[in-house]
Parts: C-alpha cells; structure tokens; sequence
DNA sequence: TCACCTCTCTACTGGTTCGGTAGGCAATAC
DNA sequence: GTATTGCCTACCGAACCAGTAGAGAGGTGA
C-alpha cells in the first residue's frame, strides 16, 4: 500500500494550483511550482499534464502562460488528483477488488477490499484541495487524526 | 495504493491455516494448501517462510509435517499477516506517513497521509483470520460493505 | 541404516514499473 | 520573428515483482 512519487508530487502541485486559485494571482509556471514544492520539474510536467488530459487543470504556453485549475478548489478531491495519475484507488493484484474471485476459507476477503477500499475513500474523497489550503480538514478526517496513537507507526 | 499478489496469497493461505487450526485437523501440507488456493507451491513456501519468521506461523518437516498458526486465528489480524510479508501498511514515497516533510499549501498533507493510514488501521487491524473462518466480518467493516456504493469502481 | 517426505534457504531470472531525463514541437506574447 | 512556456513522445537505468530452481536439513517409518 505504497503511495507513490507521482501521486504525492501531483497533490502538492495541484495544492500549489489551488492556492493560486483562491488568492487569485494569475497561472502559476511550471517553474515556479517545482521550485516551490521542490519537484524535478521535467518529472512534473509529465505530472501535470495527466491532471489536464482529466480535465481538472488547464494551462496556457508563451511568456504569460502556466497552469490554473479548472474548477474550484472545492470541487476537486484528492482522490481526484490520485486517480488522473495513478488510476483507481484501490486494486488487488491489478483487479477491482470486487472483480477477485476466492474460495473456501478466503470468500469473505473480496468483503474486506471493499471495505478497505471503501475507508480510503472516506478520506481521500472528502479532503479537497481548498481544505489544504485553509489549513483544515473536515471533521470526519480531522477526527482520525486526533488519536495518538494514530501517529506511531507498527 | 496496490495489494500485492503476495499479501493476497498471504492471507489465502493464513485462512486456509485458520480453519485447519479451528477445525482441529493437524499440520496442512503445502501441497495442500497451494492446490486449495490456487497459489503456485514454491512461491508460497517462500510466503509462508515469512510468516513463520515473524512468528505467525509453526512447521514440521518429513512426512507428517506440515504448516500451523503458532496462535489461535482470533489473535491474528489481517495486518499482522500483511506486515509480515510486505513491512509497514501505508507509506508514502518510502517513508513513513509522520516522516515526509510538507512545505508550504501542502502541509496538510501529512495528516491526510496518517488519516489514511488510521483508516486502513481501522480495517484491517480489526479483522482476524478466525472472523474469514466464521464468515463474518466485525460491525464496522460489515457496515462499510453495505453501501451499495462501496461495490462500484470509480 | 535407509528411503522418503516435507519444509528451508539462497539465488536467480525475466518482465514490468518507477522515477526521472531529453529534445523537438506548438502556441502565445511582445 | 524571437523569446518563452507548455506539449508530447521516447527513452533509460534501477528497483521491484512474481515466480522458479535446487541443494540441503530435519523428520518419519521400516
């Protein structure tokens, strides 16, 4: 259950967008992104270009150009940004979890992706790129959060 | 955010071995439970070497050896099984979710990531291999498989 | 003691993915 | 037309993944 490069570099550049957004300055240059979120920017513009082919960035080329959301920071998820770069969230083996087939003992695993797939989508679902710009999650996330315990890793 | 062919046959196989413990039948042969799961022999030897590693998992060799939980399949978790074979559940780039650094409109990230986590945690942390032998999942997983939602890739 | 069975361990391999780079091309502004 | 910026495809080395191989060690039974 890794999370890769390309997913993290994509949400911190997108939160890079959607800061933009908010404060209402202009497009922001690839340059300027990868500067700012210390990504190889080549790498990133690979990256953001996935985010425009799915519809949630656009961009303009030339010497005022750059890239700007395409919608409201409010509308985007992070589960959005994960899946223009990454595909579906959650997979076992390649295969939608609800796609696997098992036997005997192991049925009720197919359960327990759902589930799991499910969970992760309660976050990454409800977290917005605004929510990272103001700085607070919503309270379902937040809550999460709160557990110490939740911060030790096993 | 992928579940490996190894942790999928890991805990396949850790069920087959749950129901052998609770039925009281003895030691499986690998033979056995390669042919039940559909899991190529070799490949799961080189599993369940794992698991026995980490303590999960007692063997006998010779002619009437074979493979058995070291503990009953109510004291082992589906991410005790899972982090045997393929180390820590969630990691971001590596690293640790409370490791990564942030900077800037992403610094909520970080958190985002230990959400993440904290909802797997709550997943597989609280299925046990005996619940996939009974064939009933505990109530707050059961409860994230009912949204008929939850069946549907996005 | 011998034969036979089953797990143990290390190494290897072929293929895919990952992270990143390169470079020519297309559009925009001045 | 020229400088600037994004667009796009291709490429590369390294790591990882799924699976295989095979010799060896510990058991059992005769």
């Amino acid at each position: 259950m890794q999370v890769s490069a390309r997913a993290d570099y994509a949400l911190r550049a997108a939160s890079e967008l959607a800061r933009a957004k908010v404060e209402g300055t202009g497009p922001l240059k690839g340059e300027r992104i990868a500067a700012a979120q210390g990504i190889p920017k080549k790498f990133m513009e690979n990256i953001l270009l996935d985010l425009k082919h799915h519809g949630l960035v656009r961009t303009q080329r030339g010497a005022s150009g750059g890239y700007w959301l395409a919608v409201p920071a409010a509308e985007i998820t992070l589960a959005d940004v994960i899946r223009a770069v990454e595909g579906p969230l959650a997979n076992v083996r390649g295969e939608w979890p609800e796609a696997v087939e098992y036997t005997g003992s192991a049925e009720k695993l197919r359960e327990v992706w759902i589930a799991v797939r499910a969970s992760l989508r309660t976050v990454l679902e409800t977290v917005t790129l605004a929510d990272l710009v103001e700085g607070s999650l919503p309270p379902v996330v937040e809550g999460l959060t709160r557990n110490p315990e939740a911060w030790v890793h096993h």
